[in-house]
DNA sequence: GCCAACGTTGGC
DNA sequence: GCCAACGTTGGC
């Protein structure tokens, strides 16, 4: 069991597309690190924040649950996709993704509020140059934040 | 639109 | 195996 944070374009899936849908494949995931956390690291069951990135507000928005084991990202075999990989094949696919499914949207909590929390000074997010889209969170990390970004409505966030 | 930081590619 | 060049990410 462990705990993760999961960058999406909100023009490409927002938390609110996560939560319609329900459950989504994590496609385009084209960096080998956050690949291999997708592959190996992660385990079903585990809880991730979902954060919204390249946009004009970008931070945290929501929760989901990762629940499947890993399997190929189809947008790398199709020609006309923008993640097409013409040096993947299906025999030896390059890159493996998972399924999403949604727990819960959050109070959006800005990237700009969580740099300000001493308690979150050391998260694999707001590292120095930090670029990559799946990054590990620690158990301190999830709970704190799972603290300050509690709605304060009947909605139930999962910790 | 800018740019810092990083990852990948490919020549050698 | 090194490293320069290039492409991408992503906040601002």
């Amino acid at each position: 069991m462990a705990y993760w944070l999961m960058k999406s374009e909100p023009e490409e899936v927002s938390i609110d597309d996560l939560a319609r849908e329900g459950r989504v494949p994590w496609f385009g995931v084209r960096n080998y690190q956050a690949r291999n956390f997708m592959r190996d690291a992660m385990t079903i069951g585990d809880l991730a924040f979902f954060y919204h990135s390249g946009c004009s507000e970008p931070g945290i928005a929501g929760i989901c649950e990762v629940c499947s084991e890993p399997y190929p990202d189809e947008t790398q075999f199709v020609a006309v996709n923008p993640y097409f990989d013409a040096k993947s094949t299906r025999e030896q696919p390059r890159w493996l993704l998972r399924d999403v499914r949604f727990v819960a949207k959050t109070r959006f909590v800005p990237l700009s509020e969580l740099r300000g929390y001493p308690e979150l000074a050391n998260m694999r997010l707001l590292a120095r140059g930090n670029r990559l889209s799946i990054t590990p969170v620690t158990a301190a990390e999830w709970q704190f934040i799972t603290g300050i970004s509690a709605l304060p409505t009947n909605q139930k966030v999962i910790a």
